[in-house]
RNA sequence: GCUGCGGUGGUGGAAUGGUAGACACAAGGGCCUUAAGAGCCCUCGUCCGUAAAGGACGUGAGAGUUCGACUCUCUCCCGCAGCACCA
């Protein structure tokens, strides 16, 4: 833009954030100005501040005005901390592998790996208009090879202590595109959210990490860390730890037993069945053909009861999600002929099969207490099973179970159940459960909802995992054989983990990376990538070919920005064995653990936890140097489109985060972020109000300018200016950005309306406060104020900045976070509220010298006609008194 | 069903036992302007009262604790989120 000399001036005084925040972005980021520094050896003693923010997916839809909001307030945070004087790391990078990337690339026809780069390109250049603080010279991309190849290195760290391992688990499998499927990949009805189709479960080899070995700490160092309420308890949650017993049966007739989990044994005397899961492996020997009941037992099991055993199970196993849900909670089940002894009371169980007990629960058998579970009894009157009582409640009622409202699961009195009568059921359950471990009938146990992480996809875009199967050193046990054995189609191979030194297995360039229809990942047809000389004994072996699922890379990237660039300098020829970690100890026990770490809801049981999990890890291995990796944890709300919709293409309702930098600038864009409510909370978004925003600084850049050199800022506005510094520094440390930028807003309010103004230096305190809000125009405004009063003093006539070297040193992102003169914030007026029976009736304002003392303020109120109006005929009983804020007259 | 969070003007929200509705948006009116925009000023919970004064009611519903409750306790209703036939 081309401005005549004579305007210049003109033109200035009107807020145009196009012309300085570019200009404010670009000084910083030559400076160095948001790096963070390492610890010094010996030196500098400034304490560290950590803030994490979820590093993002750099999709190709862009950056979404959610990042703009936890990124533009936790930035406020730390740009307060820097103030503070705190040696702050804020760090950025890419979680750029898995499925989104992918599919991305498949839909767009560009190679994920060309996605990827452009896509960063982008939100880079987005990231960059938003003078936010980042520390961009610790930038990590996870698919960086320099990267996974200590993703890869931590995997080969759980193999090597057997926490990794391969399993058959249940996949889903999409038959219309003959591929496996990740769970967040088909829809809440069963299908493929891709192509429609109703997608079946399938029994695959996978590899897993055992999170459960590690289930009790997850929940136990809950307690040392700062997680919200609700974070915290969807953890304790998910991993779901219950204590009980696991209760054996012996089958009547056969030599067998059947193990039941259950956490209410104080009520056993009141079972009177068993049910199995279809998944049991009872159910499969029944009818798998080598069963051979004896000729007794026959009778009992003809093969018509067989076949509806077998129908039964199998219908049981394809039931689909939408079958189940359409069914409800009714109860369906089938009789195998045998029976169970309860050792209790040598009662016959019958054992039945129903598919409301579920393979992965417990021991995937049920003891079926009718009287006292819901379920049971819902099964119990399916099957015409007797029901028997052995809990009185609350309400008193003995009367025989025939309603499910009767049934009584929760505290009560025990009864028909001998030794146990009378007891109240807690102490039954301890009773009972002595009883039985010591007659050697069950064992104590603990059961988790958690469950191991399966850890392969079947997917290109992902981290290879490093290991090798060879079937020579399977058969061969080669020297000191240490090997896990995997056995692929019949035959035995060792799983041989690829050297360290010979890190990171890159994954190859693939033209065709869609999922390959046979089930694998289409790594495996690249044939001499796949084929490959063993490690261990040098003969024909081949590679695994699944990938690491997309959180592998997020687990400890707040590790590698801890050493960043010292990622990958290790030539691939070497044979020394690295450990980076190892190696940055000093870094990372610096940095460690996080100060805060901001980030959504809907991680908490999936990054959240993993992360805390391989933290633990890396801690028991010896290269991490505490517990728990996030001191503190805090998540932000959803922002929605203005329809109060999620935001979404086909809802044509997203907000381009550019388009509002380019109509309002970035420092509109970050105020009303911060200003629309409170962080937690999803919010919807309202262009009215971004205008408000965009007012707000437009005022404050006018009266900057305008009302910003008095001699001296009067004593309201003064004492003003000082609640306000308390409130915001207060507002930001408890994240509560919309009250802090309101506070600001009332200041300014009384700034416009104050006669002369704010005089030079407070002027400067208040653009301090204003720095962590609106970068750009807060530096603007406190370089001309400085350029003023250099021209003013020195006769300097400087029509830029002053940014000299040391140049930060100049900049408002560099002062001291100003502190208030708490002695200006007593007030000196005050207001006495005048209650009677907790109505207010009166208001008074005075000096607070004056308006003090309850006898002085019972004497005022008393002679205020509008409290003697309340106080006539009536007796006082009771007068409170708060001072310099309430009298409070209660009448009989 | 379980767990957690919430319910306050036309709207987003403020108020951690002491004047409910700060701040902002929207709406209405005015000033300025040739005009538009921008900016500035005023009104703005509901009802009664003529506009003032003044009064009554009011934070999902009901009870309780308290001199005093949006705030604490209990019961219920509704909404959001996560988990869910978890034995």
């Amino acid at each position: 833009m081309v401005k005549k000399t004579g305007e210049a001036s003109r033109g200035e005084q009107n807020y145009d954030p196009g012309s300085i925040e570019e200009k404010w972005q670009k000084a910083w980021e030559k400076e160095g100005f948001y790096q963070a520094k390492d610890p010094p050896a010996g030196g500098d003693k400034a304490e560290k501040f950590y803030v994490l923010i979820e590093f993002p997916y750099p999709s190709g839809a862009g950056l979404h005005v959610g990042h703009v909001r936890s990124w533009s307030a936790m930035d406020a945070y730390a740009r307060k901390k820097r103030m503070e004087g705190f040696n702050v790391l804020y760090p950025i990078g890419w979680d750029a592998f898995g499925l989104p990337a992918e599919n991305y690339a498949i839909k767009n026809k560009i190679h994920p790996s060309v996605a990827v780069s452009e896509n960063i390109a982008s939100f880079k250049r987005q990231i960059k208009s938003l003078g936010l603080s980042f520390d961009w010279n610790r930038e990590v991309n996870t698919t960086d090879p320099k990267y996974y190849k200590w993703t890869q290195w931590i995997f080969l760290q759980f193999l090597k202590k057997g926490l990794a391992y391969q399993a058959d688990v249940p996949v889903n499998w999409c038959p219309s595109c003959k591929t496996t499927l990740a769970d967040e990949e088909v829809l809440p009805n069963g299908t493929h959210e891709r192509c429609g189709a109703k997608t079946e479960k399938r029994m695959r080899k996978q590899w897993l990490l055992a999170i459960t070995k590690y289930a009790d700490r997850l929940l136990e160092d809950l307690k040392t860390v700062d997680y919200p309420e609700m974070v915290a308890q969807q953890q304790v949650n998910w991993i779901g730890r219950k204590e009980g017993i696991n209760i054996t049966y012996q089958v009547l007739g056969i030599k067998y037993q059947v193990e039941c989990f259950t956490t209410r044994p104080d009520t056993n005397f009141g079972a009177t069945f068993i049910v199995l899961g279809p998944e049991h492996p009872f159910v499969a020997s029944l009818l798998s053909s080598k069963f051979n009941p004896s000729t007794k037992l026959r009778a009992r099991v003809q093969s018509a009861k067989l076949e509806e055993i077998r129908t039964y199970v199998e219908k049981a196993k394809n039931k689909s999600e939408i079958e189940r849900i359409a069914e409800g909670r009714k109860k369906t089940g089938v009789f195998t002929g045998f029976y169970a002894v309860n050792d209790l009371n040598g009662k016959k169980l019958p054992i039945y099969i129903g598919d409301f007990v579920l393979g992965h629960v417990g021991t995937g058998a049920v003891i079926g207490v009718p009287g006292h579970d819901i379920r049971d009894f819902e099964f119990a009157k399916a099957m015409d099973i007797p029901i028997v009582r052995v809990v009185v409640g609350p309400d008193g009622d003995t009367s025989e179970i025939t309603k499910p409202e009767q049934v009584q699961e929760a505290a009560g009195t025990m009864v028909n159940s001998e030794f146990l009568d009378g007891l109240d059921i807690m102490a039954a359950k301890e009773k009972i459960m002595d009883h039985i471990v010591s007659k050697g009938w069950g064992e104590k146990v603990v059961s988790y909802h958690l469950r191991d992480w399966v850890f392969s996809r079947q997917h290109y875009w992902g981290e290879p995992i490093p290991v090798v199967y060879c079937a020579n050193c399977a058969t061969n046990k080669i020297s000191n054989f240490k090997f896990q054995i995997s056995n692929i189609k019949g035959k035995d191979y060792a799983i041989v983990p690829v050297p360290e030194e010979q890190l990171p297995v890159e994954l190859p360039y693939l033209e065709q990376y869609e999922p390959a229809t046979t089930g694998e990942s289409p790594l495996a047809t690249v044939s001499d990538w796949v084929n490959v000389a063993c490690p261990n004994c040098g003969g024909k072996a081949r590679r695994e070919t699944d990938t690491m699922p997309n959180w592998a890379g997020s687990n400890w990237y707040y590790l590698a920005y801890l050493f960043a660039n010292k990622l990958g300098v290790q030539s691939s020829k070497s044979t020394r064995e690295e450990n980076i970690f190892k190696e940055n100890q000093e870094v990372i026990s610096y940095w460690i653990p996080v100060d805060i770490y901001q980030g959504g809801f809907e991680h908490t049981t999936l990054h959240l936890l993993y992360s805390r999990f391989v933290y633990k890890f890396l801690f028991d291995i010896g290269v991490a140097p505490a517990p728990e990796p996030y001191a503190k944890r805090r998540s932000h709300g959803i922002v929605l489109g203005p329809d109060g919709r999620k935001m979404s293409k086909s809802f044509g309702n997203v907000i381009n985060p550019d388009e509002i930098v380019k109509k309002f600038g970035a420092d509109t864009l970050r105020i009303y972020e911060m200003f629309m409510g409170p962080f937690d909370q999803t919010i919807a978004w309202n262009e009215a109000s971004v205008e408000g925003c965009f007012r707000f600084l437009k005022r404050v850049w006018h009266l900057g300018i305008i009302k910003a050199s008095a001699e001296k800022t009067s004593a309201g506005l003064l004492q003003k200016l000082q609640k306000t510094i308390k409130k915001v520094g207060e507002d930001i440390e408890w994240m509560k950005f919309n009250t802090a930028v309101s506070a600001m807003m009332e200041f300014v309010n009384d700034w416009q309306d104050d006669k002369e103004g704010l005089s030079v230096q407070d002027a400067k305190q208040f653009f301090l406060i204003l720095a962590p809000f609106a970068p750009h125009a807060a530096e603007e405004l406190f370089q001309r104020i400085r350029n003023q009063e250099l021209g003013i003093k020195e006769k300097i006539r400087q029509p830029r900045l002053t940014w000299r070297q040391p140049a930060h040193h100049n900049s408002v992102h560099d002062q001291k976070w100003p502190e208030f003169d708490a002695s200006l914030l007593v007030e000196k007026e005050v207001t006495i509220v005048v209650q009677v029976n907790g109505k207010v009736r009166d208001v008074f304002r005075g000096q607070r010298s004056e308006v003090r003392g309850q006898k002085t303020i019972e004497q005022l109120a008393k002679e205020s006609a509008k409290v003697q109006k309340y106080l006539e005929g009536k007796k006082i009983k009771k007068v409170v008194y708060v001072e310099g804020k309430l009298i409070n007259f209660v009448t009989v």
